[in-house]
DNA sequence: CTGTTAGCGCATTCAA
DNA sequence: TTGAATGCGCTAACAG
């Protein structure tokens, strides 16, 4: 912490010049097996490392990236961190995390900052009312998810998969009345997309649809539930396992128990274990994580260039 | 991004020398009003912001703290995260998140990276197992949560204050008979500090202690649910809000519905949503957040000693 | 293959 | 009150 060694004293301790240890650090080609061999015993013997403020300051890079999620309490969004999180240390990134809590403004803030700060790249939780030109001049140093941009790389989930997924399912399971509880469509991905996917399946299976749309809460599951459960019913497809939550609270006070299937999109453990007869999809998001990720290091290393990737659906 | 401009630009567009930006830069006092007004205006009209990395060099210091939390997807570490993030930031330190997964060897591998790249300060959720020895060498930048270990700054919770809040509301209630669904007690706050609060209550208040010990966990609660249920039993403490979501699901599925008053420990909404009849005492997560943060960075700017806080608990 | 030299952007002497 | 000079730890360009 204090006495901190430099490259100067490992080169003094190991009788070479301190370019030379800064090649050893580097791997680059040019030394000699016995030197780099040297070298490097003496570097770990004395647990030697670089110091990070210099070589960002050498280097024109401070080696940080920030992840800017609009809530840190997400599930998904937490589970996506949790991959991302040691890719990038073990890149030599530190990850920055932020909040924007859907807040536009609040992004624009952390980008500004971000900036100045110098920051190599971002990972942007996307959501609906973000605009293009704010992101534009990141172009080859962001990642966006759940939502995509031209000209910026961006991870998504495969929404229409997912309620296909489930609709194919029930279909299987002999359901021919199918609800679906959702998000109103002015949320392009949770909202429009699952929506529309719904729609589009029910043409497709010729099954008349019954569909609400509300928000993103059980509040709204419970409140909307008895608005989708007609007499023929059998079962319910949910946006989401905390507006299932919701409905199955609703259709459990019902006396008597209507016998209606549901499922939903996400994985949250607690929906199984209190409802084990529901059925879910997941949507990947870890692997979402360390795609962004992935991207993102490709990225900033002049490697990967800027791509569109969606993160399949499976069956929990 | 690529052409940022250096207090060398900010120098000659001002028309004064290098070291009077930096001066203005870092409100030293020893500069002319009028100077400082120039200077400040060209920064300002600029968007100027000075390199981090550059500072840290010449600095000493980073200006990095790491917050180590055992799980980024435990609710309660999670809100408390949420709070110190925005304080980091505020006084220029870059919060890098890690997860422990509640390993011991996570926390020394972490601990070690940090000490090489020579951190500030750390933020570390404890857990029972972390060895006091492990983390005397950072004594003056620590700060720990949820444990206390000697020579080092922590915030805990007040886990006592908590179950006499549940166990004396429900006396007000009027229950005499009131069980105890908690965890093992390896874990020294959740598990051994509530379980003794609860029996120290029971004598206080001449109950009869019943008792069940597991994990953390929903299951958990649930299977354990019926051997703390007996004839009389009116209410039901739980340890953790996961552990009276489970006992909820036995109890509800219990026929005749045992009509019994069950409280728990933290506020998840989703306890009260699902469960409007049970109730909660709030420990404190945000302002534990706070408060290790601001204690962190007083002791990292010398004005703060070490010291142990304890967040007050209250009903939610 | 290797050592020497020259900055990166800033804070901090030391003179003026 | 100010500016010029020095060096933080490192990498890159240049010599050898």
């Amino acid at each position: 912490m204090q006495n901190r060694l430099t490259i100067k004293d490992i080169a003094r301790l190991s009788g070479v010049g301190k370019s030379t240890v800064s090649r050893v650090l580097n791997n680059e080609g040019s030394v000699s097996p016995q030197t780099r061999e040297r070298v490097e015993a003496v570097i770990r013997s004395h647990g030697f490392t670089p110091s990070k403020s210099a070589r960002a300051m050498r280097g024109q890079s401070d080696k940080v990236v920030a992840i800017i999620v609009s809530r840190l309490d997400s599930p998904s969004e937490n589970q996506a961190l949790r991959t991302m999180l040691p890719l990038l240390y073990q890149h030599g990134f530190d990850p920055i995390v932020m909040e924007s809590q859907f807040e536009t403004r609040l992004v624009q803030e952390h980008l500004h900052v971000l900036q100045q700060r110098n920051v190599d790249g971002v990972i942007l939780f996307g959501f609906t009312g973000l605009s293009a030109a704010m992101l534009a001049p990141w172009q080859e140093k962001m990642v966006v998810m759940a939502r995509d941009y031209p000209g910026i790389s961006s991870v998504c989930y495969d929404d229409d998969g997912a309620v296909k997924l489930l609709m194919q399912r029930l279909r299987q399971l002999g359901h021919a009345h199918i609800s679906y509880l959702g998000v109103q469509e002015t949320d392009a991905t949770t909202g429009m997309r699952r929506y529309q996917a719904y729609l589009d399946t029910c043409r497709e299976l010729k099954i008349p649809p019954v569909a609400a749309l509300g928000e993103l809460s059980y509040q709204s599951g419970f409140q909307l539930a008895a608005s989708v459960v007609e007499p023929h019913t059998s079962a319910l497809v949910c946006a989401s396992d905390t507006i299932a939550l919701g409905a199955m609270k609703y259709l459990q006070q019902q006396q008597p128990l209507a016998p209606i299937q549901v499922c939903a999109i996400g994985n949250t453990p607690l929906l199984n274990f209190l409802f084990p007869e529901t059925f879910s999809v997941e949507l990947g998001y870890g692997a979402a994580g360390q795609q962004a990720a992935q991207q993102l290091l490709g990225q900033l290393s002049g490697e990967l260039g800027v791509r569109q990737i969606i993160i399949p659906s499976r069956l929990a």
